[in-house]
DNA sequence: ATGAAAGCGCTAACAT
DNA sequence: ATGTTAGCGCTTTCAT
């Protein structure tokens, strides 16, 4: 049996309750008990039971954070920002990952509320807003938006007319733009912004469409060219897409950048490694998730928002898969 | 606020404790008040709150996973193996990070007991066995391994030796081993094992330290060359590390896999997508995790198991970064 | 078959 | 400055 706080209360010869104030630092306590509590808590290597804690302060020190598919880089890299800065600030996660479907969103956000976290941090595109307010708890959305809760995400419309601009700089004539599922937002808004720029350069445009995850990439990689065998720039919706495709275009005996330029977006590790490295739109993860975790701590402790979105900035990432010009 | 179980037995008109019965299917109710009850936990949109259950039974329902780093897609499939199956039995996941830190490893596990968990994950490499016993909970570990305490992990010299004896067979002559750290056991193990086929076989073989991480990858890989010019065969730590070096033999002018041959281990998604496809010692982590989530429950629910150990196969994939031979 | 009451470990009023 | 008491929401004897 682990030792509770009357067992720390009997060996520093006090109440429960005065070894409850020396530990949270609240009300009085005199110098010497308080001096003999801490003894007795290194002693009997003493922690306290966060359940029980938990259950009267109907609070706890976890947090929620609902990913889509952490077999996917990009959240990975999330998580560990959210991770880091909760860890230190004394919280832990509560993980489950989604798959995007509704009903393990739910699910998850029930057991959530059943675990009194004081927080959530999550990847989904529409909040059930009832279950939320119900669960009266804040939450913040990350990689995701919706216009009522707090949201930090990178620039999808800057990404995707970035990715664009840089392709049509490099010279491109006929570019095809892998479109990831228009469910998932932000995929979606960056499909839109490049699609945009694209049209009014008067360029050759093909769209072509492709699931997000390693293998469907795979599976539509196979027959990019048999539908656009001219393609001499690809906008892929995402690095593991762009690197499908930069494979496909190599085994079909195109070279890259000289024949096929591509450029991916998120700029997840492995795209520094491939060859040739792949050029991309850096969306800043890591500092993401701190920054939804930072700003779920601001809520969790009353503290004002002075914006209710954080926007980050992306940036274009220059590597091997274009070919750079004199700029 | 939420609701609770007297909020239920009010609106049923029965006492908290006959609630509690029905919804635990323990003791007698009656059909028509149990009906009655749960009539009114649907009305209610009633879920019990898991934190007081736990406080009272000492257990949860949450079980805790330890992982080196999530940031390297190998654990992410782990996890999700072990999610996914646990999920299923109704247990969620604390998860945490601990970079191969014992520190963090111990705070971590601290952690995991405050929360009443139920059952611990963890690819740690020496578990701190004071603490662990202290903790009275069951453990598995998943990816490592030790001799008195459960583990799932995949047969690391059967895979040294499969990638040794592939690469010989497919006639390399001067081969380079990436080794990764040694204080990580599975890596050191195949190591070894690769070391001595390759020894016996009487072939050229250099020796070559890299870090598991994408950085650690990319920094290694820029020097291979200049110090063994004439590999024409690289065994490599694990797969990230294998396509930085394949990026490297190609940004050097080299062939893969005519002038160079490569072979990884783990066999990540990612593997399957880059140019030319990386050859690979698979080891099975969605499986690996489940089986270690299998065994963990069981250990739970008391049942005996069969053997402590449980090692899955290893697998060689080949794909296009090694010469294929007619076998 | 059902209810009353105690208690899991902790904290916060309230006394002293 | 410190102790006593009640209670967070639940489960489980023990009565009835």
């Amino acid at each position: 049996m682990a030792t509770t706080i009357r067992d720390v209360a009997k060996e520093a010869g006090v109440s429960a309750a005065t070894v409850s104030r020396v530990l949270n630092n609240s009300g009085y306590a005199h110098e010497d008990t308080r001096k003999a509590v801490l003894d007795a808590i290194q002693k009997l290597n003493y922690r306290p039971n966060e359940v029980a804690r938990s259950l009267y302060k109907q609070k706890s020190k976890l947090i929620g954070l609902i990913l889509p598919d952490i077999t996917n880089p990009f959240f990975p890299a999330l998580a560990r920002g959210v991770e880091d800065y909760l860890r230190e600030h004394g919280y832990r996660l509560i993980i489950g990952n989604s798959d995007e479907q509704l009903e393990q969103e739910i699910d998850y956000l029930d057991t959530f509320a059943q675990h009194n976290v004081v927080g959530i941090v999550a990847s989904i595109n529409e909040p059930h807003s009832d279950m939320l307010s119900d669960l009266n708890v804040p939450i913040v959305l990350l990689d995701r938006t919706v216009e009522e809760l707090p949201a930090v995400y990178a620039d999808q419309f800057e990404g995707g007319r970035l990715a664009a601009e840089k392709m049509l700089e490099r010279g491109s004539k006929e570019i095809t733009i892998i479109r990831g599922p228009i469910e998932v937002r932000p995929v979606y808004q960056r499909f839109v912004s490049s699609f945009q720029v694209l049209r009014q350069a008067g360029v050759k445009v093909h769209v072509f469409d492709s699931k997000l995850s390693f293998e469907g990439a795979s599976k539509s990689a196979s027959s990019l060219f048999e539908f656009y065998p001219n393609t001499d720039g690809i906008l892929a919706c995402n690095d593991i897409v762009a690197v499908a495709m930069m494979n496909e275009a190599q085994r079909t005996g195109r070279k890259v950048p000289e024949d096929v330029q591509i450029i991916g977006f998120d700029d997840i590790s492995i795209s520094e490694l491939v060859y040739p490295g792949l050029s991309t739109i850096r969306q800043p993860a890591y500092e993401m998730g701190e920054k939804a975790a930072e700003i779920l701590l601001k809520k969790i402790n009353q503290q004002v928002l002075d914006d209710l979105h954080c926007q980050l900035p992306v940036q274009f990432i220059e590597r091997q898969s274009t070919r750079k010009v004199g700029e």
